[in-house]
DNA sequence: CAAACAACCTGTATCGTTACAGATTTATAG
DNA sequence: CTATAAATCTGTAACGATACAGGTTGTTTG
């Protein structure tokens, strides 16, 4: 009531007319500072009315906690870190990824910093640095391997992340990924039922666990189709669009030609298309194709092909789901995804 | 020499086994921790063989300033922030845009924070955010407006930015840009030379400084090259490629059909393309196109569409140079670089 | 030989927040 | 009426870094 014995912390001046801080509050309020932090944690020890006062005042002016002070106090950064390759998928799978990571976070307190790094080789540089400067609460990395160093790395620390892909090491994680096994098999058979025969795979880097996916749901459609697989290993997904389809040239005009094409990516089935159309086969004619899809692009313009939808943007909303979940402390087990492809309805 | 008197701040126990600070290389100097902080930045009252010995040591140990303890005092955030819309283009821009960013910070000690904003309506809140909270020490902005509220809000709080895009306020501020006046008054040259006189344009949205570009390249075309201009305004970029189709597909059917087309983005050409031949004409006989070519699709899938690319990487690197250069203190008036549309060689 | 200076180094306070260990007041119990 | 507990509130220290205002030596100057 007097103003005597509450010359506490309060009594001191508030910062001019900066940004409000706690500070700030605790003067207007007339209590401590310690007491507003903790009014507006709802902790057990302050009186309901002090919350809802406290609540008020900081909603007034707009009081948004200093993130460098929380950061400093208690090692909590509210970032979640994307680690992304620098070579990255020409046909950019970034963007759909981003936007879909962000409209998540949107609604959260955390922002998102994105973390390159070169090449294949040094994707552990990242990983590393974020674990080694606490720079962010929680990770989502791609690309994911079999044998994922990044995921050993980070669980041997206990540290919160997700990956983009599965991995094989009988670890439990966080993870969201597309079924490439299902796609590939679907895949043969659409081109078995119109009658292919010879059918070749272009798919991703061995070293990849998605590889083992596809590859495998190939195989298995191969087998329980009764096609025969042409080897195509010359060139891979991440490689150039050029260089697919100079390489799928050289395969088409030579004497293991296929009748059917799988292809892992959009880009490169417009790579295939290019090379298979380069020397003189004519598309639902001569052979028959079967790729993702990720805009319209193949759908419009060789509707013979057929087209299946990975969706990636909600692919980012679940991975950012998944790491906050995985923070807060929910058990990885709970936190894997798998989405499916989405046949395309050709309009 | 005797260690009665260098009892200083030095003296304190380092952090246990943690990550490195400041204390760890005074403990292990003998130094005072004002003394290390100095010496690592190179100040001029400190000896230069303790400068070596502080950074030798610093080196050894891995030591990395830690964020927040520099930002809570400084203010410094070492934080690009990049602000995106959520309904950015489905063609995504934003992949290579973001590589390239990311390309450029790598080698400096600049985080690149995505911030998002989810209608055109609240553009200006992203930016509100930062100057508010002091989140990050440069902005980039895209999608901007000849009057853009967020460059005039910018321009008076003096916070460093550069935008995609240009303005038209008389204000100097650091941009880089895509030439779209000289890539639409190319893409009409090109059309009259093969002989067609009525041409429509698919543009950007009207509000964006963009479609004044464009828009007013194409009208000199136009002019200098006696050709006729034919309205298309049911639709613009912004729409989805569902709806440019339709449009374009009324448009086709109609009175007014073209026989040349302008299209302002590769995705918006996809649409228009199918929009073309599912009303029965054929690109090359009855009609011809100029289009931007963000991949190698229409090359390879449409070569009778001439093609130039705008390279969103390079921009991406060029708008991270120019943000950090602002930062620095670098005049705005040096920051203004224009890339120019570059025709594609077909293959 | 004292005063002034140069060359180097360092303690203190502070940025905003929170953990922790009290304080204070009022109510309850003995 | 006093000891004890319950309910609230608060000061201090610390996270890591840096601005600022001294210190401490040793050397030069008059």
């Amino acid at each position: 009531m007097d103003n005597k014995k509450s010359e506490g912390q309060a009594a001191a001046l508030p910062p001019p007319n900066e940004r409000p801080t706690l500070k700030t509050i605790a003067f207007m309020t007339g209590l401590g500072i310690t007491t507003v932090s903790r009014a507006l944690k709802d902790a057990s020890d302050i009186s309901a009315e002090t919350k809802e006062r406290v609540r008020l005042v900081a909603r007034q002016i707009g009081y948004q906690p200093n993130r460098a002070g929380v950061r400093l106090r208690t090692g909590k950064t509210n970032v979640i870190s994307l680690i992304l390759s620098l070579e990255e998928e020409i046909m950019g799978l970034t963007s759909p990824m981003v936007i879909g990571i962000s409209e998540i976070l949107a609604s959260t307190q955390y922002h998102l910093v994105v973390t390159p790094y070169r090449t294949q080789g040094n994707a552990l540089d990242p990983v590393r640095y974020v674990l080694e400067t606490g720079a962010a609460d929680g990770v989502i990395i791609s690309r994911t391997e079999p044998k994922d160093p990044r995921v050993t790395l980070m669980m041997e620390r206990n540290f919160p992340f997700v990956t983009h892909g599965r991995t094989e090491m009988g670890l439990v994680h966080p993870y969201h990924d597309f079924d490439n096994e299902r796609f590939a098999y679907e895949a043969v058979r659409k081109l078995t039922e119109m009658g292919r025969k010879r059918l070749v795979l272009l798919q991703p880097p061995p070293y990849l666990t998605f590889y083992l996916h596809m590859h495998g749901g190939f195989e298995r459609g191969v087998r329980d189709f009764g096609a025969t697989a042409i080897p195509f290993n010359t060139v891979n997904l991440d490689n150039n669009l050029v260089d697919i389809r100079k390489a799928a040239e050289t395969l088409f005009s030579g004497p293991d030609a296929p009748d059917g094409i799988v292809a892992g990516s959009g880009g490169g089935a417009v790579a295939l298309i290019a090379a298979l159309e380069a020397t003189g086969r004519k598309l639902g004619h001569d052979i028959d194709m079967v790729s993702k899809e990720p805009h319209m692009f193949l759908q419009w313009l060789r509707p013979e092909v057929s087209t299946m939808r990975e969706d990636i943007r909600l692919a980012g909303r679940e991975l950012a789901k998944a790491v906050i979940a995985r923070i807060e402390g929910i058990p990885p087990e709970e936190l894997q995804t798998l989405s499916y492809p989405i046949p395309t309805e050709h309009i």
